[in-house]
DNA sequence: GTAGGGTTAG
């Protein structure tokens, strides 16, 4: 609705400027000339010597600068009265959109005028504010090969941009311009000192800060900030002090550097203290400093103390106000922070940004709040925010998390502004509601569109390909990662590690830890723990373990998770044991519902129902649903009818609507040939509106993924599969395969149960993989659910007879099979 | 309207 506003105002932008260059207006020409030839100081005091009209413009501008709607009326007014040329209503109104986040507004003001003229400065500004980083140093660049004058603001916000991109090259390319131009202030100091603080060059940021002559207390900032990001904790408090000692006062802003150490180290106490610092040093009432804390109390969870210097507070900004409101979010209170804003809009009559409904936002996602988001995207339509890229992209999280694609995406596709953190919400939401290829899809459109991936959208993409089991996809991302140097990221890494490892390639999993330099922490080990579990490995996953303990590292919750499961993959029973009572006594961790929810499953799955039981039943907690779920699996496949029947009855209780208890108690039933009851649990389940998971199988062929279902014949290949079936099914059978039908829990003949076995999904996979590979080729096939036994048993005879290498990940292991064997030895 | 800094999307 606003966009063809803008247009038209544009269009008569381009007209007036050319009609401006024929016929000449006289105010904008007088004015115009009179602003480029003189200084920038004496702007200021210009400002009254405009006509009456210019000034009402202006002020006009600054009064309603919080109001889309009103700004663009007195953009159509400007335009009207042909006074777009004039720099000073141009910068402003470049740079009201920009803090609006309508970057395209000021852009396409921006381009209208020629540029020697242009609001360059005000531009960059923007860019830089709106994380536009690329345009900003392309314009950067623009200004240098144009030869326009360039001073040390412009460069340090393209110096800025650097930081942000990653982009060290260009950014020392800048310093060293602007040294040869001679421009060496103490701005540049301090945005040096930055820079190469964000680059881990943190003694090399603090050579220069040695060396400046003279110091303020922005570059000591810098240079504690500097070693705070670093996580140099006790350096920047050693600055601190040192910087006293030089007569140097800290500013409001030393004192949120130290609040965010406090953050750093999640040490309350300390926090506490910063808090009396900030009192002695008489700037107990600052904004910043009590904003700066409001935040650290609620990310330490302490949210009574930020409430109390929220309540305390004299002068309020909107940041502050952004702060609490995010802090209740943060902290689980989203009805105090809807009545902050309440509070905020009503009573205290004040305006709220972007920033604001963000929060609000985010806190309808987390709390899936699809009827509150609906509420405030109306809202923000009547800002007319509906342009600004943040919120839109807030707006198309809170969809996606609510299910709501079809909106999402309508949102979506209107967008005039998409940068990578709309691309890489899209991507993630997509894959979040099953649609992984869909999401790799996008990111070639984003390639398209010239906008480059970050960190954050490559970990999306990889968890992508591992969801789909495909390591081609899975390698082109990795080879992006490498040419974007994000391997030094131990996000990337440990992403990479689990992508290789959960397709079943275990051995590149490994090299990738091998030759990457990254500082392995406890989630990348926890992750390769997990990958050698998978894969059959518990040994694997043993030694991991041990080598991480012996390279000092503490194992926390997850890696007695990821150990525990490996071992019951392996059937290393004993091993568990020990390692189950270690947690306690060696690590001082309290096993949770998980850990027991995993030992019961080991012992279960082993055999040892009664021990489970009786762990049950000593448990310190009262057992969650997942405890009872593994004993009931493991009667399941012990064929243990009372012990299951009575899981199930306490598992019911706790957690009515699961179809996989309902299904597996009506598969006990079915084991014990009670028909009766099963159709008595089927019954439940659909009166009960539960409707069961279907079960299916993806195979990557040449860079496509190929979907099945049991007994699906869409497939446009089925005449070929079905053929291909029946004749592997007298091969196999002629070498002595036996169909085992026990995994049928259905009240069927016999041979309707061999007919319904080969139409498991994994074999239509298998089958069509063989039919569009080269021989001798591995075949992978990726399942959502368990593989059955017949399965398992009939995939190994196929691997024989046709000397293949096929690899199948189900739910939750790994099947290698060659050579009539599997790796996995048994199968529970 | 320049550096250091408090809130906000992945």
């Amino acid at each position: 609705m606003a966009w063809p506003f803008f247009v038209s105002i544009f269009m008569q932008s381009r007209v007036l400027h050319n009609r401006h260059a024929f016929i000449g207006m006289p105010f904008g020409l007088v004015f115009f000339s009179s602003f480029s030839s003189c200084h920038h100081s004496t702007r200021g005091s210009l400002v009254n010597g405009f006509c009456p009209i210019t000034r009402r413009l202006m002020f006009l501008l600054q009064d309603f600068c919080h109001n889309v709607i009103r700004v663009k009326s007195i953009h159509a007014q400007i335009v009207l009265r042909g006074l777009v040329q004039q720099q000073f209503l141009a910068n402003r109104l470049v740079r009201i959109y920009c803090n609006l986040g309508i970057v395209q507004y000021a852009c396409h003001l921006f381009e209208g005028i020629p540029l020697p003229e242009a609001p360059c400065d005000s531009m960059i500004s923007g860019y830089v504010r709106n994380e536009r980083f690329t345009e900003a140093l392309n314009l950067f660049k623009l200004m240098r090969s144009s030869d326009l004058e360039i001073d040390s603001y412009a460069g340090n916000l393209a110096l800025k941009a650097c930081m942000a991109l990653s982009d060290r090259e260009t950014g020392m390319d800048i310093i060293k311009f602007l040294a040869s131009r001679g421009i060496n202030n103490k701005f540049l100091g301090s945005s040096m000192i930055t820079f190469l603080a964000k680059f881990g060059d943190i003694n090399e940021a603090k050579k220069i800060f040695d060396d400046m002559i003279e110091r303020d207390v922005v570059c000591w900032n810098a240079m504690i900030s500097g070693y705070v990001q670093a996580g140099k904790f006790v350096e920047a408090f050693h600055l601190f002090v040192k910087m006293q000692a030089c007569g140097i006062s800290p500013s409001p802003v030393t004192l949120a550097s130290l609040t965010q150490m406090s953050e750093g180290v999640k040490n309350l106490k300390l926090g506490r203290c910063v808090q009396g610092y900030a009192l002695g040093f008489q700037l107990g009432d600052d904004v910043l400093v009590l904003t700066s804390l409001i935040n650290m109390y609620s990310k330490l969870g302490d949210i009574e103390s930020a409430c109390r210097i929220f309540n305390s507070m004299t002068i309020r900004t909107l940041v502050s106000w952004n702060a609490m409101i995010s802090g209740y979010i943060q902290n689980g209170f989203i009805h105090k922070a809807f009545g902050l804003f309440r509070e905020l809009v009503k009573d205290s009559c004040q305006h709220f940004d972007s920033g604001t409904i963000v929060s609000l936002l985010q806190a309808c996602s987390l709390g899936v709040d699809l009827q509150g988001g609906k509420v405030i995207h109306a809202c923000v339509y009547r800002m007319g925010y509906e342009l600004n890229t943040i919120l839109t992209t807030a707006l198309i999280d809170l969809y996606l998390k609510c299910n709501e694609l079809q909106l999402a995406l309508r949102i979506f596709q209107r967008m005039q502004d998409r940068n990578v953190i709309t691309w890489t919400t899209l991507m993630v939401g997509l894959a979040q509601n099953g649609q992984a290829e869909e999401a790799l899809k996008l990111f070639s459109q984003m390639q398209e569109e010239g906008i480059a991936a970050n960190s954050v959208t490559l970990v999306s993409l990889i968890h992508s390909c591992t969801h789909l089991g495909s390591t081609k996809k899975g390698m082109i991302v990795h080879g992006q990662i490498l040419r974007r140097n994000f391997s030094f990221c131990s996000v990337n890494v440990t992403a990479l590690t689990d992508m290789y490892a959960k397709c079943g390639k275990i051995e590149y999993a490994g090299r990738v830890l091998r030759f990457s330099s990254v500082q392995k922490d406890v989630i990348l080990w926890n992750s390769l723990i997990v990958g050698y579990g998978m894969n059959g490995f518990g040994d694997r996953a043993l030694a991991a373990y041990h080598k991480m303990i012996e390279d000092g590292l503490k194992p926390d919750e997850s890696t007695f998770i990821s150990l525990l499961t490996a071992c019951n993959h392996s059937g290393l029973v004993k091993e568990a044991t020990e390692l189950f009572h270690s947690m306690e006594s060696d690590h001082s961790i309290m096993p949770n519902q998980k850990h027991y929810a995993c030992f019961v499953d080991l012992l279960s799955r082993a055999g040892r129902l009664g021990e489970a039981e009786d762990l049950i039943n000593t448990m310190p907690f009262e057992p969650e649903s997942s405890v009872f779920e593994a004993l009931l699996n493991g009667c399941l496949v012990h064929k243990n009818f009372d012990l299951g029947v009575s899981a199930a009855d306490r598992l019911l209780k706790l957690d009515i609507a699961n179809p996989g208890i309902y299904v597996m108690l009506s598969n006990i039933y079915a084991r014990a040939k009670k028909w009766d009851q099963v159709n008595y649990v089927r019954g439940l389940m659909r009166q009960r509106g539960l409707k069961k998971t279907p079960g299916y199988s993806l195979v990557e062929i040449g860079g496509a993924v190929h979907t099945f279902f049991a007994g699906d014949n869409s497939h446009h290949r089925w005449p070929e599969i079905c053929i291909l079936l029946d004749n592997l099914r007298s091969e196999v059978e002629a070498s002595g395969y036996v169909a085992d039908t026990s995994c049928v829990l259905r009240n069927v003949d016999e041979p309707m149960k061999v007919k319904l076995l080969w139409g498991h999904s994994e074999r239509l996979a298998i089958a069509f993989a063989l039919l569009s590979t080269p021989a001798g080729s591995t075949i992978r096939v990726t399942k959502n659910l368990r593989v059955c036994i017949d399965c398992h048993n009939v995939t190994q005879y196929i691997s024989q007879i046709i000397e293949r290498e096929i690899i199948v990940r189900d739910a939750n292991r790994f099947h290698h099979f060659v050579n009539g064997k599997c790796s996995c030895n048994n199968y529970w």
